[in-house]
Order: C-alpha cells, then sequence, then structure tokens
DNA sequence: TATATAATTAAGTCATCGCTAAATCAGAGG
DNA sequence: CCTCTGATTTAGCGATGACTTAATTATATA
C-alpha cells in the first residue's frame, strides 16, 4: 500500500473532515452531507476519492450505504510516518548526514 | 501543530520525494533540482510550501541553504495517525458504534 | 565596492480539482 | 411492475496550483 497515494486523498480539508468522522463512527452518504454541509453529489464524489485510494469501503444496508475506514490503510499511514520519525530523528544524531548532497559534478556551459 | 496543514503540503507528489530526501539528508535548492529534474525556481516555490507548514526550515552555510525536517512536525504526523489507528481500532471492535449516524431530522419539503 | 553565485519572487500558462445542479442508476417494497 | 429513496455520474464553472522563464534579492568573497 503506497502512502503517498492516501495522502493525496487524504489532503483536502473537506475529505480529511469526512475521514475523522468516519473514525468515530460509520456514516452514510446523506448523514455526511447534512454534517458538512456540501450537497449528496459532493460527498459522493469525495467518497469514490478515498474509496480509490483505498482508505474507505462501504457496506450496504438496505437502502443505505455505510462507510468505514479501512484498518489497513491506517495502518500504512501510521507505520510511515512513525518510519519518517525514526529517520529524522537518525538524521538529526548523525553529525555525518549534516552536510548537503549537492557536489559539483555540472560543466559551467 | 495542526496535522491536516502538515498533510495538505504533503501531499503534492514532488513535494513528497523532496521531503523524503530530506529524511535522508540535507540538501540545497541546487541540489535537489538536479535531483528531481524541476528548475532551482520551482524547488524553491516547493520549499516556500514546505517552510510555511513548518515541515521543513533551512540553514545557511556559506553560499548555500541547507534545508533539512523539523522533528516536531514529523512527531506531530506520526503521533495523529497513530492516534488514527487506535480509533479505527475501537471503531472495528464496539459494534455500537458499527451504526449509520444518520436520523430522519429532515423536513420533506 | 564590485562581482559572482545561491535563492527567491514575479508573471504567465496549462492542468487539476471541488463544487453545484441536473440527470441517471440501483435496489427495496408496495 | 411501479415508485420512492439513496447514491452516483455528468456537465460546467470558478479557483487553485505546479511549472517555466526572466527579473530580482541577498550574500560571500575578491
Amino acid at each position: 500500500m503506497k502512502t503517498a497515494i492516501l495522502i493525496k486523498a487524504l489532503c483536502e480539508p473537506m475529505r480529511y473532515s469526512i475521514f475523522q468522522q468516519l473514525l468515530v463512527r460509520k456514516h452514510c452518504v446523506r448523514s455526511l452531507s447534512k454534517k458538512m454541509g456540501i450537497t449528496e453529489s459532493a460527498i459522493s464524489q469525495h467518497m469514490k476519492v478515498l474509496r480509490e485510494a483505498g482508505l474507505v469501503y462501504g457496506e450496504k444496508y438496505g437502502y443505505h450505504t455505510h462507510y468505514l475506514p479501512c484498518q489497513e490503510a491506517v495502518d500504512c499511514l501510521a507505520e510511515s510516518f512513525e518510519q519518517m520519525r525514526q529517520q529524522s530523528l537518525s538524521l538529526n544524531r548523525d553529525p555525518k548526514l549534516c552536510e548537503c548532497a549537492f557536489r559539483e559534478g555540472e560543466e559551467s556551459k
């Protein structure tokens, strides 16, 4: 699972809010529409983005579709950023890495 | 520190790649320009976004400015997503939360 | 102070994205 | 089968954003 794709879907403020709501409890499209103050159409389009990124999935119950977060995606995000945290700590700790990577490999034209 | 702002800055693919490079070692603008294959101007604009989001900062060394990630921001991200992971686990575990929040509070026009 | 170099800013272009309204699709139940 | 309802898709608009080139700023050093 690819972290860059997940955060690309999550970074839009409205979608981030929607996702946070889904972490509290399941929601159908209409419920989210009311809560967020945008049309059901807009919610549906956001859900499509979240769904195709692998962040959420829907369960059909009669008339309604209940959306909820994919555990696998949330795990992936948590692990990726924990790894970044470790990398950053290492970088600050290791003085050998505290040099710019630029080397004069270019020709002046 | 606000997670939504951090991921909004990070979600752009080029900026995500830049940030990953900075987790390995410091880089100046020119170095990133070479590595990423876009102009220094474009890199500089990306750095501005990352800087203003609080994700990176620059240290001046002679001619060069070395950019590196802010530990505080990386910590914030790691903690936020770990919290999401816990929320998601709770949601899947608690059957009471497995209901859509929608209630018929609307008037049919 | 003058100059060379790194970095930033400005201007402009092209593509992407989020939203609404309206149309369409899908399924449950009379 | 028909209808009602929830959800999705389509079309179009306005805004945002990523990139380039060119101009500008800032600074280290001769």
